[in-house]
Parts: structure tokens; C-alpha cells; sequence
DNA sequence: TCTGGGGTCCTGCTACCT
DNA sequence: TCTGAGGTAGCAGGACCC
């Protein structure tokens, strides 16, 4: 689901020599969108658009979508003008990512070097898979036939010799594609491409670049350090430069370690009210809390983000006395962050909380000096317990709307 | 047009320690 | 005792990714 602008002219072969392109980077078609058509084929043909349902933005869109104008990252209010006619569905991510793990299961089959980063693509390694099933090519067009086979679903395949050159060639292979990026063809196919193109260009960056003349990958190649540096800084100009050049030393990296675990609620309606913004600090860190129990982890920093109706967007950050997986600590952390926190006038749009800076509860870490063991166990237990009946059949009962019947009114989601 | 949610990384500033 | 330099950690914000 990149969002990266692509080139015309790059979509052409490149040649057919994949010595030493042993990076694949496999990259699912408008995956939410295929999944939809997957188990409601009656809707194949028709502009299907994933995506939230009052503020939302659009998550995934199919090629007919497409062909309205209509792209990830856009308002679905927007979309609704540009394709009226268009099938609009709410997400199902607990199906999306059921497909995604049959994905991944056919990927692990080539080689156990693959790094997922996130649902809908990742890297593989395949130097140690050549001998076995024959060279990167002829991987990659394995992966593709029996990704579709067992899955129903279209990737897209990039190979080449680095991470960067590969993710950009399958963007140029989609939709239903596989491109070969081979060595020597590196720095004439990167050379090709808006500067856009570059992992690590976004809109601001593009247009700080495009302001001192630079539209190009090839500008930026051409650019001398130093002048990346005072446009950039230091470690982008670095960055950018050296990507320009084909230069990408990361490797293909499994098994990543999450740094931080969060929840963010967008309301439906702006919130002036403390005490409903306090309490959605309490579900939230429920389900912090809860995450790091999961993954046997603890936090040591706790932070919240609380967006204005003016979309002014501020970050406040706490380290705790003592590392913790308990959502006691995590929300007492949260509120006091908010207390400290000046709400505008017109309210709140959106509120988040986030663990950062994690330890593993397994390495010997001392969790909360004080901790409450009954609350330790009552924590648990209701892990317990949602692991069993589901997360909707038990919440604090300060989170429980009686005259409504839902935790917070205004929320865009369900906070269950 | 009006901007989700879950993340990572970088930069600049400030406070604190030596 | 005071002052400044340098290193480091914490914090806030911004940009970016999917």
C-alpha cells in the first residue's frame, strides 16, 4: 500500500539478470480492497473503497476505485464526491489479518530470512533458497502463483539487489506484477524517478527539494553532500544521497523487536469534557496494558497525544519510578500528562496513549516498586477472562455508559 | 477536501551531571 | 564556591511509513 509516486518510465524491463538480486520485497494489491472482492466476488468489477466511516480516510481501494481518482490516505468524504457510485465498506482487520498470515506462511516456506513490516508485505532474503528452488526470478515468480493459489489474493514482487530498490520495483511492478531490477540497471532505473520516489520523501521533504531545484532521484544524486546537509540535516542528507546512489546497507531483518505499543481514538463529535477524556484514558491503557502483558513486556515511558479541534496535535511524555505492564500505572501516568495539558476551547479531536521505550518483563526487570499485587492479579485475571468471552464482556465500571449502553458516546470506533 | 490508526526515527531544546 | 564545557537523558514536536 505505498503511497510513493512511480514513474512512467520506469515500468519497462530492466533486463533479465538477477545475479545478485537476492532482495525480494513482496507487496500485497490493494489488500484490503482484495480481500473484500475475495469473499464477495459479486462486488469484482465494481470501485470498492475500504476506509472509516464518519472521519475516516480511505485504507485500501481497488483499481476501479482507482480509476475515479480515488487513493489511500484520502478523506472518504472526498471519495464519496469523486465516486459516488462506489462500494464503501467498513475495515475488517481481524480478516485481513487471517489472510495476511496464510500470506506469510507461503513466504516462511522460501526462506526463514523474511522480515514482515507490515500486513500486506515484506522482505525475503533468498541467497540461502537458490540452490533449493532456483534463482531469485524464478522465486519470485513462485511466490507470486502460489500466494494467489492458496490465497486468492494478487502480489506484486520486486526483486533486486538492496531493500530500497526492491520495495520501489514492486511498486512499479503492481498492480499484478513482477519486476527485475538487476545490478548494473540500479542507478539508471533509480535515476529515472521523482525524487518522491525515495524512501524517506514525503510531502514536506519533497517540497524543501523541489524548492532548491531538486525534482529527481538524478538531482539528488547530483547534489553535493554538504548542500544535502543544510537542506536536510545531517543524517537525511546522508540517507537520501546515499539511496540515491543505490547505496542501502540494511538487511533483511527478522523477528523485529516492537519499541512502543499505543491506541489513538479519533471522536465523532469534539470532546470539551475532562472527566470523558480522562475515562478513555482508562480504556486505552486497558489496552496497553494489556498488549504488554501479551507480549511480556514492560514500558517505561508513558505518553499521550491529544489533538485539538484545529488539528493542532501535542505530545507529552512521562518516564516512570519504575517499569510496569499495568494499566493502573499507565493511566494514572496519562492523566496527569493531560492535567497538564490546556484544552482549547472547541475540544478535543483525538486522544491516544502509547508505552514507550519497552523492556522485556522476562530480562530481570524490576517492575513497579509498589505494585499492588491484587491489582497485579485483578489485571490479570481480566486478561484472562477477554482471552475467553472476548474484549467487549469486561471493562472497569467506570467505562460503562449506563444511560447509553457504550463506553464513550462520541468515539468513532469501537472502543470494546 | 479536510485530514485514521499504529508505528519509527530524527531533531532541537533543556536539565542535569561530571 | 562559582563557572563553563561536554556528555547524556528526557521531553516535545515533526516527518514519514503502511
Amino acid at each position: 500500500m505505498s503511497r510513493a509516486p512511480r514513474s512512467a518510465a520506469a515500468r519497462r524491463s530492466w533486463g533479465e539478470d538477477d545475479t545478485g538480486c537476492t532482495i525480494l520485497h513482496v507487496d500485497m494489491d490493494a489488500f484490503f480492497a482484495s480481500v473484500e472482492l475475495l469473499d464477495r466476488p459479486e462486488l469484482r468489477g465494481r470501485p470498492v473503497i475500504v476506509g472509516g466511516q464518519h472521519r475516516g480516510v480511505v485504507s485500501a481501494a481497488s483499481y476501479e476505485a482507482r480509476a475515479f481518482g480515488v487513493h489511500s490516505a484520502m478523506p472518504v468524504s472526498r471519495a464519496r464526491l469523486l465516486c459516488p457510485q462506489g462500494v464503501f465498506l467498513p475495515g475488517r482487520h481481524g480478516r485481513y489479518a487471517e489472510v495476511s498470515r496464510e500470506v506469510m506462511a507461503v513466504l516462511a516456506e522460501v526462506t526463514p530470512v523474511m522480515e514482515q513490516v507490515s500486513i500486506d508485505e515484506a522482505f525475503l532474503d533468498v541467497a540461502g533458497a537458490v540452490r533449493r528452488m532456483g534463482s531469485p526470478l524464478t522465486i519470485g515468480r513462485w511466490i507470486r502463483r502460489e500466494v494467489r493459489a492458496r490465497t486468492g489474493v494478487p502480489a506484486s514482487v520486486g526483486v533486486a539487489g538492496t531493500k530500497h530498490v526492491a520495495k520501489l520495483a514492486s511498486a512499479h511492478a503492481k498492480p499484478d506484477g513482477l519486476l527485475l531490477v538487476p545490478v548494473e540497471a540500479t542507478v539508471p532505473f533509480l535515476h529515472s524517478l521523482p525524487v518522491g520516489a525515495l524512501w524517506g520523501v514525503g510531502e514536506k521533504t519533497r517540497a524543501v527539494l523541489e524548492r532548491h531545484g531538486l525534482d529527481t532521484v538524478a538531482d539528488v544524486a547530483a547534489t553535493p553532500l554538504p548542500a544535502l546537509h543544510r537542506m536536510l540535516g545531517v543524517a537525511a542528507g546522508q540517507r537520501l544521497h546515499e539511496l540515491a546512489w543505490g547505496i542501502d546497507p540494511r538487511r533483511v531483518a527478522p523477528g523485529r523487536v516492537e519499541k512502543s505499543v499505543g491506541t489513538e481514538t479519533t471522536f465523532a463529535e469534539d470532546v470539551t469534557d475532562r472527566s470523558v477524556l480522562e475515562r478513555v484514558l482508562l480504556d486505552q491503557a486497558h489496552q496497553c496494558g494489556a498488549r504488554l502483558r501479551a507480549d511480556g513486556m514492560l514500558t517505561a515511558t508513558v505518553s499521550i497525544k491529544v489533538r485539538m479541534a484545529d488539528f493542532t496535535t501535542l505530545t507529552r511524555s512521562r518516564t516512570l519510578p519504575a517499569p510496569t505492564d499495568l494499566a493502573h500505572d499507565i493511566v494514572t501516568a496519562a492523566r496527569e500528562l493531560l492535567a497538564g495539558v490546556t484544552i482549547a476551547a472547541d475540544g478535543v479531536r483525538l486522544l491516544g496513549v502509547r508505552a514507550e521505550r519497552l523492556l522485556s518483563a522476562g530480562a530481570g526487570v524490576q517492575a513497579t516498586l509498589d505494585e499492588d499485587p491484587h491489582r497485579a492479579r485483578a489485571e490479570r485475571a481480566m486478561d484472562g477472562v477477554r482471552a475467553r468471552f472476548g474484549s467487549a464482556v469486561l471493562r472497569p465500571a467506570s467505562l460503562i455508559d449506563t444511560t447509553r449502553g457504550s463506553a464513550f458516546p462520541g468515539a468513532s470506533r469501537d472502543l470494546s
